[in-house]
DNA sequence: CGGAATGTTGAACCGTTTCAAACGGAGTGG
DNA sequence: CCACTCCGTTTGAAACGGTTCAACATTCCG
């Protein structure tokens, strides 16, 4: 997040270069490309007055997420969109939008023209590359989700999300289990894991109880990550982090 | 499925065919391949006795699904796989397997060797085009599912899971809403929902008694295509069909 | 400062699980 | 052909986790 926030541009070939780094000269080529920054508050609803039709949008920096609408009006979270993530890829191929995307914090959003990332795509193997990789990641993330969400308990859910979002969030040069500033609302929260939030009150407070957690204004500390780890029954193999780096 | 079945490689051409047209050149080229057709029993683990490492695997015929093990060593299926699907597209650029993968009727898997994919999705455009978007309707339909989990009750998880697998399943020549054949026990049901065997039984019972479906050995008939869709908050956008066919 | 959004707490309620027992059909061996 | 076993299904009753509702406290923000 922090890195991003230096330059728009920095963000994008961050964390494209993690899965196949791009030459200088691509960098340059990025440059060249019609694209600009975009700064959206929080709550922000990117579809609707964001993201036209033939642009894409990588997050620079800020917090988003992706939602769906239950037919009782019920919202649920289905994934969250970190830095270095771009919001619609799946217009790539796919024609409906099958879900909405909304800020949870100040955003930053770097456009690129349609035309502009399929040439790039297409000129580059390792751009392509990384965005195939990215989908796949982001496919591993939801099926975690699912198992998640469908046979944890609200305790162990929550605890597995603050630690994605610790590795996502926190600085990752840092060892594991640092503070972390947690942009979400005990209401957000609640919306990703399947929950009310009345209930994601007391089961940070059981945590905070227990001390696997420190949490004051939205602020989390993580005292012992091993411990958190047990409770959140979290394993990091599923965001696929070694293929980011090499 | 049934097309599927007339020869295994008419699977592939079937599925990658719906997303962009493959020509008969590329069809000869297909069959050129190194490959062969393997044929599993139910409950059959995939990734150990199945799939090596170099190769990649198609489901030509029958049903298999994705599954994780929670801590407390309960099962959640994370997605179905239908005929057409490669099992382990993710091993295109991923290292770890967070998923196992497992038979729920018999089936037979076209193996394709890693060399022999990549050098398809090199050579021919359209191949790769239809790799990439059925990844991305992967990802759309585990949205659906943890929007499913997350915040419907049982009973109208369960009849939206019987809607999606009328689709999948179904023969697609026919008005939706016609029985068909669903191998999965009512333990696997529970498990793709998050719920136990014994409340499936019980909401199973309960669609059946509204008459939203008729159940009998495995056999599910929707008698109200409409009236189903409603009971499960079903809207089939999220598979992105349309896009398959065109 | 005032008003709205967010967080906190308690008590009753309800959907789903758990446990336990029985049933049915398919396959096997005597 | 029957007895036996195994697996999946069915049913009931009690227990539990999470929701709902409602009231109040706190923080945020113009």
């Amino acid at each position: 997040m922090s890195k991003a926030k230096i330059s728009p541009l920095v963000g994008m070939i961050d964390k494209l270069a993690r899965h196949a780094p791009i030459s200088l000269g691509d960098r340059a080529l990025l440059l060249a490309l019609p694209s600009k920054s975009h700064a959206f508050n929080a709550g922000s609803y990117l579809n609707r007055e964001g993201i036209a039709a033939d642009n894409y949008g990588m997050l620079v920096s800020g917090l988003a997420c992706r939602h769906k609408i239950s037919g009782e009006g019920i919202r649920q979270i289905v994934s969250i969109v970190t830095p270095g993530d771009i919001l619609n890829l799946q217009q790539l191929y796919l024609e409906d939008a099958d879900h909405n995307i909304q800020t949870l914090a100040q955003c930053e959003i770097l456009m690129i023209s349609r035309r502009a990332l399929h040439q790039l795509a297409d000129d580059h193997p390792s751009v392509a590359r990384a965005l195939v990789a990215s989908m796949l990641v982001e496919l591993s993330i939801a099926r975690e989700w699912i198992l998640s969400i469908g046979r944890h308990n609200a305790r162990t859910r929550l605890a597995h999300l603050l630690c994605e979002l610790a590795l996502q969030l926190g600085n990752p040069s840092l060892a594991p289990g640092q503070a972390y500033e947690l942009p979400m609302s005990q209401e957000q929260l609640a919306d990703a894991l399947g929950l009310t939030p009345v209930h994601i009150n007391r089961m940070l407070k059981s945590l905070v109880h227990d001390n696997l957690i420190n949490y004051k204004n939205r602020r989390v500390n993580i005292p012992d990550w091993h411990r958190l780890t047990e409770a959140g029954n979290f394993n990091s193999r599923y965001l696929h982090l070694s293929n980011h780096s090499r």
